[in-house]
DNA sequence: GAGTTTTGATGTCTGCACACATCGGTGTCA
DNA sequence: TGACACCGATGTGTGCAGACATCAAAACTC
């Protein structure tokens, strides 16, 4: 039921606010929203309320629905990021996403060592191997199949529910990476060499090797996608109190 | 309009499915919750969609309203988090959370002081003199104040908007932590200065030596917190979707 | 077993009553 | 005359009730 008509109104609105047409401040009326979209009162009311629980509008009886600005919209519900990367802001948005990777998957990697169940740790030293022949072999698409299946092996065997379910966003950032011509045909010699240095030290209990390992690929992602965003503004978000 | 009936749908339903009073493939009718909670059909559609959003329940027609489970819940959602740390998997929630903190915190110490802009740097000074102040005097409610917003500026001072998003997380972590008695009326001396260290590394610039100090605070934490939550049964999401 | 019909739930639309924040007018007081 | 508090009018979201449309599971037919 992916295009539902309530769906569609929500895809609509959220695209329009997340790519700046709808700036914050702006206000809109349920009724116009209607006829503008050629839908029913009921299909809007239920868009908008999904809308504000992703803290993307507010509505204020009198006044309307108001368009909230970024600072307030939820920075990591799937939606949103979705349509971030499908607007302008698309390189800080895989910015982000890269530096919270960076920053969760050594992470990840300490943990799954220590708690990664036995079988999951066979498949991650198998698919380690295997990207690392693939990526000698120069088979692109075969490489980042293997590449999106060993980070997200990694990530769901740190048994941390939030860290699995960043597997998404990461697979986002690795194809967004492939597509935007930033991989080599053949990856760094180094860099699959350490992606079997994660799997083998999870698969041996090693914490602190895997982390070390995982920190290396991540630095090396890091330094290479850098100079491509360094233009994206940074938004400091104010705390409250 | 915090207790609109919608809201109070959403609650109802979001506590007793978080819960698991409601489990997964448990199937509710639209109708059946109007008698239930006594509303009307479009309260209970609007909820349901926000539900649905949130990654509780699907919908499905001639079947009714889905449970789903709690893998494809979204365990960033504020609301998720909120109704997990009132359930029975309070220490599961405030144990994902405390690593991921663990995770993020450091990063987040690295980029506020490459970029973060320099009133907040000084301001993150302050805190950190007055936190060692207040946990010498060993008033700690104070402290705790001055800990929240430390770490508030420090994820803002990061300019990575899903890292500062994290900062209510964080103080719910923190309070969480002082009240159920974890915390000691005088904070670990050698913490202290870890706090000062990383906010003048930052101010100075200096990322390594922030990220140092600040990896040594979190492994501090994790740590003192480890083993009151050695019990929690850890969940492994299949990477397959 | 394959194809068809029935059924029952969500999806969508509409008209209405109500709640309530905002605005503007009115009256009071200095 | 001007400043201010009050209060009612107005407009908008909120909630309700009922109808019909849609569509997939389930029952039925062959």
């Amino acid at each position: 039921m992916t295009s539902s008509l309530h769906h569609r109104a929500i895809e609509n609105l959220g695209t329009r606010i997340i790519s700046g047409e709808l700036p914050a401040g702006h206000i809109m009326l349920a009724e116009k929203l209607e006829d503008e979209l050629k839908v029913s009162r009921s299909v809007i009311r239920e868009a908008v309320r999904v809308l504000q629980s992703l803290g993307l509008v507010e509505t204020t009886k009198r006044v309307g629905i108001r368009v909230l600005p970024p600072s307030r919209w939820n920075p990591f519900d799937p939606q949103v990021i979705r349509w971030r990367l499908a607007s302008k802001a698309r390189g800080a948005q895989l910015r982000s996403l890269a530096e919270l990777r960076s920053a969760v998957e050594p992470a990840a990697a300490e943990l799954a060592a220590q708690n990664a169940p036995a079988p999951l740790r066979l498949e991650l030293v198998d698919v380690a191997h295997a990207m690392r022949d693939a990526g000698h072999r120069g088979e692109v698409p075969r490489f980042l199949e293997l590449d999106i299946q060993f980070h997200s092996l990694l990530l769901s065997g740190s048994g941390n529910e939030m860290f699995a379910n960043l597997m998404g966003q990461v697979a986002e950032t690795l194809t967004g990476r492939t597509v935007h011509g930033l991989m080599p045909d053949h990856p760094h010699e180094a860099a699959l060499q350490w992606h079997v240095d994660v799997a083998e030290a999870i698969a041996r209990g090693d914490a602190g090797a895997a982390r070390e390992a995982s920190d290396k690929i991540m630095r090396r992602t890091m330094s290479q996608m850098s100079d491509t965003w360094t233009e994206q503004p940074r938004v400091f978000i104010p705390v409250h109190r």
